[in-house]
DNA sequence: CGCGGAATTGACTATCATCAAAGTTTGTGG
DNA sequence: CCACAAACTTTGATGATAGTCAATTCCGCG
């Protein structure tokens, strides 16, 4: 399939080493970045499609006074860069090192065959936002945050620390987010993420650290029953 | 161009008359429905694609516990039906008197062209999904209540009232939500919605009625300074 | 005219935001 | 390897916005 094939330039920028960099992509050139490097922003002039080839990318959107909604995380083979008016409405970050694959649409469009493999990212892309959406109409906090935890959990989450007695076995999970940006993306403060976290912590439904970002889900269906 | 044209087979039902029915779809069928009725439910097989020929659509989710949350309002054009594992994660209600193209995925998918109408289409949902998101997470009652008058002045309203003094035009609009599901898209109770509406009422920014369901706007630059 | 759903308004409550003050990690440079 | 600064996290006290419960009025339709 072309579109998801192919060997590629590549231009390595912040503090990526090379072989974190491409895999592959045919139409596009891919590009590394470092943490919380700006991959375009609100107001630029669209024309390229961008997909995630390694890492993990977040749009925002920001108000004139200062309000910021993170409104998508993008993890490996989303595709982002959708612009309507020709330019984008929001701005694009690296959560952590990133490699991105870049696309002329234009070069994109000449193959037909590609507008339906791009139609169903977008259709899924769509029902994660209808989901979020949900989360943050009528969920409350806990359940905000336990339905980001299982996000993780489905798409980078690995399962190592299995339990000999065959209980409920640790799920460790690495959040690239602060709990700012864990509220930017809840509609949440940041003060009310932590609160949340240290309470699940207390509930036994999870543990936190060693490292920032780090988190262990100890008991995975009262995770998913606390997200609703 | 195939994906827009065309003529179709009509079938009515509720109180809608054949007159209201079709525009016309080339790979489609044409159907007709009343208010309040669903076109297809949570979790119902998937395997079509929709199209808003007139009238409004809303696209829900509902928690177990009986939450609720809009998270999509389709109006005439829009294209709904986008389903993830192959059963729908939404409820598609017509708002009023409606009439959909509805159209066999597989049939669409053997044309190759059609693929990036679908994106481009799919890529407006996603901002507009975007948007929703930034207001739910960070706006207060009276933003997104603004956001929302401006939603349906933009898409359906007519500036028919013009001031002899060449002041600012009122523009009168139907909402075809009730109170309650204001508050179902806002992530609102109805209590607030119908509160901020009378304050905005009070500030002599809007007129309410004289049917339910009228509104005119009376001073459109505020409504849009409060829309944030 | 009268019934039922929708809208409005009031009183009280709860969740979450804001302001503030420590405490931890992380990364850098000596 | 240690020290230090900056960024991030945690916890507490207080307040504001919006939710819930309830009573009344209004509109739409038979």
């Amino acid at each position: 399939m072309a579109f998801y094939g192919n060997q590629a330039e590549v231009r390595t920028e912040a503090k990526l080493r090379v072989q974190d960099a491409p895999r592959e992509c045919h139409v596009g050139v891919c590009r590394a970045y470092g943490k919380r490097h700006a991959i375009f922003r609100q107001g630029d002039k669209a024309g390229h499609l961008y997909r995630v080839e390694s890492g993990a990318v977040a749009l925002e959107i920001l108000l004139e006074d200062g309000r910021r909604q993170l409104v998508e995380i993008l993890l490996a083979g989303d595709l982002f860069g959708f612009a309507v008016d020709g330019s984008f409405e929001e701005t694009a970050i690296a959560l952590e090192a990133t490699v991105v694959c870049v696309m002329r649409q234009c070069d994109l469009e000449r193959t037909d065959a590609v507008g339906w493999e791009v139609a169903h990212q977008t259709g899924r892309q769509i029902t994660r936002a209808h989901d979020q959406l949900m989360a943050l109409g009528r969920k409350n906090a806990q359940e905000r945050i336990c339905q980001l935890l299982l996000r993780f959990a489905r798409d980078i989450g690995d399962r190592p620390c299995a339990e000999p007695g065959g209980g409920p076995e640790p799920i460790r999970l690495h959040v690239p987010l602060t709990r700012g940006e864990m509220g930017d993306y809840l509609g949440l403060s940041l003060e009310t993420v932590c609160r949340t976290m240290s309470a699940l912590k207390q509930l036994g439904v999870i543990a936190i650290g060693p490292r920032q970002g780090d988190v262990t889900i100890l008991a995975l269906d009262e995770v998913r029953r606390r997200a609703g």
